[in-house]
This record gives structure tokens, sequence and C-alpha cells, in this order.
RNA sequence: CGCGGGAUGGAGCAGCUUGGUAGCUCGUUGGGCUCAUAACCCAAAGGUCGUUGGUUCAAAUCCAGCUCCCGCAACCA
């Protein structure tokens, strides 16, 4: 059996720091990542940057730096901002990086051999002071979309990849394999726009720039993001067309390629289609996922209303806005952030059922017997009713994990930590401490041992906070395997004081 | 007639494949409790399920028309 899994997100583009639409994929990434990890899974999680183009060039003559120096810097805002989220990604990439470069260079070469890429002319709308082609639907009324200015028609010599040659294979793949792309109503939407009416062939050189990797038989022409930027996933695994790695082998094809929709097309056609004539297998699932929007907006810098992940974290702290991220946004459709809904959610779920779960819990144990866990004693069977949500919650979150339903996953875990409140009030521990210690006993170790074991699953949501809890707990994590019986905790253990995992926020001091 | 998705109580969503008491979270109101972070538990109010028509004993659920919203419409990462 296979126990390797694969994921990757996109490469952010190196233009400007991501915003918290950009950093959601790379949470979200993670929090598949760490499931696959608690599972057992020998999980490879690869994220990075995507650091060539014309856009880069010029950001770099407008700072009045070289290219190189303005990718290494937004590069690293990049990773920054990905180690504030706390993600886990086993390798952060950079096109710029020299073997990438070199590896790059080799599949266009080979592609160009095999008589899949060939020379040819790229006609198309160019604005002469922008230096720039556009397209029909690119032009605001006519002209250029970035000076304004009239566009001419216009050619230049570039490179082509013929995509039609593989058609007929690609359509039988995503027939063939449902799953491919997610959601399924991206499905459509490809076939139908791109590859029932035929595929063009795709322009994947450029002679109007220079920042790319050069094309090594004909050096005037630089390689165009498509190739350079895709090939990552395979490069950095330690593909060579004159012969892979063993890690590549071991890793690929890829269990999961998280983007976002905008960039579908090009990861359920162009990408399967580079692969199918590099020869090698296509990967087993492509997920767009949807936008966080910022109220109702898009988020852009001319509507000023980006928000940035980093500055989210100062106020409500890494696994705060996690939670957000994760539980907030919807599987298929476009999600939003605002401020209101935040503070919402962090009271009510993050504040009130689980931290003051936890708390009122050890408090409890503090009170009561001196912080020390209770051996289980008298039963009764209201006790049942907690312990099968809990035991059965295991599933329920491998299952929607299964189908990336990440929020849904997270719901099931906040089961648990409902059913202990509840199970609070329905055995009044307080009445017991005064009437029937050795009930009590028994209460205080159920909820603390569902709470142990709600921490355990919760870990690759909120890593931080599950962590809070094990301390509290005194206990260690023994992971997935410690949650399949309802008596992981140990007894006689000496819990910690109580502390408060997320203090309430006054929505009205704000 | 370009293709596709959506319209469900104040908000955000599920249910629609396999028609038959409209469910969840939040918010609101009332009650309970006091271990706890004014937290927790219970209950209630609130929906002609976008609109019109059709199929059916019966439709949020199937079919058709219409209105509105959104995504895609190819070289912008």
């Amino acid at each position: 059996m296979n126990k390797n899994f694969y994921i990757s997100t996109a490469i952010a583009y190196t233009s400007s720091k991501p915003h918290i639409g950009n950093t959601y994929e790379i949470v979200l990434a993670d929090a598949i990542a760490r499931f696959k990890r608690m599972q057992g899974y020998n999980v490879y999680f690869q994220t990075g940057t995507d650091e060539h183009g014309q856009k880069i060039e010029q950001k770099a003559k407008e700072a009045n730096i070289k290219p190189q120096e303005y990718v290494d810097k937004v590069s690293l805002e990049v990773k920054q901002i990905w180690d504030i989220m706390n993600t886990s990604y086993d390798k952060f990439v950079r096109t710029t990086n020299p073997n990438h470069e070199k590896i790059v260079k080799k599949i266009f070469k080979k592609l160009y051999d095999q008589g899949d890429i060939y020379k040819g002319k790229y006609e198309g709308l160019y604005c002469t002071p922008c230096e720039s082609f556009f397209t029909e639907s690119q032009l605001v009324d006519g002209k250029c979309p970035d000076c304004g200015r009239e566009v001419t028609k216009a050619s230049e010599e570039a490179y082509f990849f013929k995509l039609s040659n593989y058609a007929d294979r690609l359509v039988e793949y995503i027939n063939e394999h449902p799953d491919f792309i997610q959601p399924e109503s991206r499905k459509n939407e490809m076939i139908n726009n791109f590859i029932k009416p035929g595929l063009q062939d795709l322009c994947v050189s450029r002679t109007t720039f220079d920042w790319g990797i050069p094309v090594s038989f004909d050096d005037k022409h630089v390689i165009y993001v498509w190739i350079d930027a895709l090939s990552n996933y395979i490069t950095f695994l330690g593909y060579d067309p004159d012969g892979s790695s063993d890690k590549f082998s071991e890793f690929w094809p890829c269990d999961v390629h998280l983007i976002g929709k905008d960039i579908l097309r090009f990861h359920t056609i162009y990408w399967p289609i580079m692969l199918m004539a590099l020869d090698l297998p296509l990967p087993k699932k492509v997920f767009g996922h949807p936008w966080m929007l910022t109220g109702e907006d898009k988020m852009s810098k001319s509507k000023g209303n980006i928000i940035y992940a980093d500055d989210l974290v100062k106020e409500f702290g890494v696994d705060a806005v996690r939670y957000y991220m994760l539980h907030e946004m919807p599987f298929a459709n476009d999600g939003t952030y605002t401020n209101d809904l935040m503070i919402e959610r962090y009271n009510s779920d993050l504040a009130n059922i689980l931290g003051n779960l936890v708390n009122r819990t050890i408090s409890m144990a503090k009170k009561y017997f001196d912080s020390v866990v209770p051996e289980v004693d008298v039963v009764d069977t209201i006790d049942d009713e907690l312990k099968n949500v809990v035991l059965s919650a295991k599933k329920k979150v491998e299952e929607c994990m299964d189908n990336l339903k990440v929020a849904d996953a997270i719901d099931e875990v906040f089961e648990i930590f409902r059913r202990s409140n509840k199970y609070i009030d329905e055995t009044m521990p307080w009445k017991l401490a005064k009437e029937d210690i050795p009930r009590l006993k028994t209460v205080i170790y159920n909820l603390l041992e569902s709470i142990r074991v709600g921490a355990v699953l919760l870990r690759p949501f909120l890593p931080e906070t599950s962590d809070k809890i094990f301390k509290q707990l005194n206990t260690e994590n023994k992971g997935y395997d410690s949650i399949d019986n309802f008596d992981g905790l140990d007894a006689d253990i000496k819990l910690n004081d109580p502390e408060p995992l997320f203090a309430r926020i006054d929505k009205n001091v704000k």
C-alpha cells in the first residue's frame, strides 16, 4: 500500500506581498497535509514562489533594483507569512533556483525535439509603449488596459505548444477520473469552454522581455510562464528528462494540487498535456478553491480593501485566523472576510465553546481533585451518549477530509466540545461535589478525556491551540491511534493550572 | 439563444442525485444553572424554500419559461 502523499499549493507570484486570499491557500493545504501526516502518511508538502516574467521585470525597474533582488525580497516576504501562519510545508521552492532553470530548459528542448513545440508567429494586439500583447477581451474600450492608449496589430516570433494532439487523451482522462477536477462545476467549465471548441496552440516563449529562463537553443527567446512555473511540481522533486531521482518516483504523481480557481485552466489543461507529452502520469486531483473576498468585493489595490494575514494574526492570533480561513470558507463558493464575523467566530466558537469548556473543566478538576486526574468510578448511561459523540468523531472527520471538506471536518471536531458542554449541564458536577464523589470522579475524567480526544483531532487545524490544551492536561499527544478508545488519558496525572485559550473580544470596544 | 453555477427564516450555509414532518451555526427573546472567559444548558419566535406554469395523491426536491447574482469565455501569475 502506498503511504506517500504529495500535496502542493500554487507557487505565489512575487509581484507583491500576498494578501489574505493568497494566504488562505497555504493554510488550507497545511491543514490537509497535517491531517495526512497524523494518519500516518509520508507527506511531501510543497509550496514556493514564481519569480519570472515581465511584470516583475517592470516592478524591479521601477524600484531601481535588479529583478533578482526584487524577487529575493518578495519571496522572503511570502515565506515569512507562510511561517507566521504556522504552515508545515516540507519544501519552499523558487523558480529562480538554478537547478529548476536547468531542468526547465531540458524539458523545453525535449518537447521541441519530439515535435510538440514548434516555432511560429504570435499575433495579437500590441501596445508599443507598454511593450505588451493583449487579447480582445483584455482591452478596455478597445484600448490598452494599462495605459489607455491605442493598440495595434502586431506579431512576433514565438514557440508554440501543440496542445490539440493531446486533447482526446485529456478528455478521456477527465472522464475516467471524475474526481480529477474539484469542485465538479469547474470540470464542465473547462471542457465546454476550452477543450470542446478545440484547443488553440499555446504560446510558450516570449521575446518582449528578458527576465525568464532562456530557450537553450534560441536565446533571444525566454520560456514563458507555463512551462517554467508549472514544472515546479516535478523539478523540485528531482524530475530530469535524462533520469529522475528516487524521490520523484516515490511521490509522483501528485495527490492534490491545491490552487485558486483562477488558474484552474493551467492546471487542468496545459499542465496535464505537458505531462502527457513528457510521458508522465497525471496528478490525481486538482482542487480549485474559491476566493476569500473582503466584504462584497474582490481584493484589489485600487479599492484599498486588501487585508494581510500577518496584520490579522497580530490582532487575533494565528489559530483564530486559521480557524476563520478553514471554517468560514465554503467548498465551492467564494467566502468573505469581515472583522465582525471574525470577532463573532472568535467569541462564540473559540472563546466560548472551546476555550471556556477547557477552562471550566480544568478548574473543576483543580477545585474538586486538587488538579489530579481522577480514576473512573461510578458510571451512568448518560456517559455513553458523550462517548459515542467523542469516539465517532474520528471517522466523521476522516470522511470530510477525504473529500477535502475541511470546514465540515472542523465542525465535527467541535461537536465534541459542544456535547461536552452539554454533558456538564446534564451531570452538574458542582452538585456531585457535595453529594456523590465517586460519580464526580467519572464525570470529570470523561470530560478531560473528551477534551483530550478533541485536542488530538484539532491538531491539524489549530496546532498551537492543540498543544496548549495538551500542556494544560500535562499529557503528551499520542496521536491518531490514541483516540480509538475512551481511556487514553492516564489517571493520577497532575494537571497544570487552567489558562484561558482565547480571551473574549469585546466588539464594542473596537 | 456561448458554457456553467447559484437564488432556502435577520446573517452565513445544508437539504435537491434516490419527491412525502424544511435542518445547522450565529443573532434575537424567554427560562435554567453557577464549575467557567457576562461563559454553559433548555425553550420559543422567525421561512408562500427567487418568480410563473407543468408532472404527481404529494415538490425546496423532477420538467419548462422568466427575473436577478456569480464564475468562465484562452496566453493576464
